[in-house]
DNA sequence: ATCCAGGTGC
DNA sequence: GCACCTGGAT
């Protein structure tokens, strides 16, 4: 079964790197501002501008809420796309003060879904950066499905090529919930939080553009052998 | 010089 | 399917 297969990659990655410890020390908002930064970025442009804000003292929703738009736009050029992710993360904040009284709790406090839907109807917020929000900053079990999770389940040949988001979603919440079964709520967030941590390590060593199956904690889940893979 | 990174939108 | 911005790596 599928679902069984990357659950045991999972335990293998899991083996290998340990634990990632993801946004540990960094407030919600914090990881609410790196979740849109990261966007097709490398996090060393991220985190440089996340520093510029903090030393601007703009890393908070009132910072960035008072911020003119071409203040915060040089304050995170380093991680690319200024103009776009200034007035994403603008909007962003517009939606909090229209709709969650300006309040990250309140945001949080609202359905999971409904959260979601709410997020996805935001300029600059697609599915992952939904997930990753709902998931790192809101503390809800979102599965966050990138880049690197596509190659490996369809590389793997778990799924087809043409996957959708949902569809690779969907096999790697049944994987999880196949191995831990007896998981509460709280067990499932850590999971899914370092799931996509441990997808992200493995995908940047050995799962980029061009496959570097050599030394791959996953290579010997692959169907037959490397070599063919695209 | 070219590739590409924890995607999104037209 | 492709443009979008920037900075580090190949």
């Amino acid at each position: 079964m599928r679902k069984a297969r990357l659950g045991q990659m999972y335990l293998r990655l899991t083996a290998v790197y340990g634990p990632q410890q993801w946004w540990p020390a960094a407030t919600s908002f914090e990881v609410i501002v790196g979740a849109y930064l990261t966007q097709n970025t490398s996090w060393k442009g991220v985190e440089r501008s996340i520093q510029n804000l903090a030393a601007h003292g703009s890393l908070t929703i009132d910072g960035v809420r008072g911020l003119p738009d071409e203040e915060l736009r040089q304050l995170i050029r380093p991680s690319g796309f200024m103009v776009r992710k200034a007035a994403a993360l603008k909007a962003f904040v517009t939606l909090l003060d229209r709709e969650y009284r300006g309040s990250l709790s309140q945001l949080a406090a609202e359905q999971p879904e409904t959260a979601r839907v709410k997020l996805l109807a935001l300029p600059g917020v697609g599915p992952e950066t939904a997930d990753a929000i709902l998931l790192y900053a809101l503390g809800h079990p979102a599965m966050v499905v990138d880049e690197y999770l596509r190659r490996i389940v369809t590389r793997h040949r778990l799924l087809p090529a043409k996957a959708t988001y949902s569809e690779i979603q969907a096999l790697a919440i049944d994987a999880l919930n196949e191995s831990y079964p007896e998981g509460d709520r709280n067990a499932i967030v850590q999971h899914y939080n370092e799931f996509h941590a441990l997808v992200v390590m493995v995908g940047k060593t050995h799962c980029g553009p061009t496959p570097k199956c050599d030394g791959c904690p996953l290579a010997e889940f692959l169907p037959i052998s490397g070599p063919f893979l695209k």
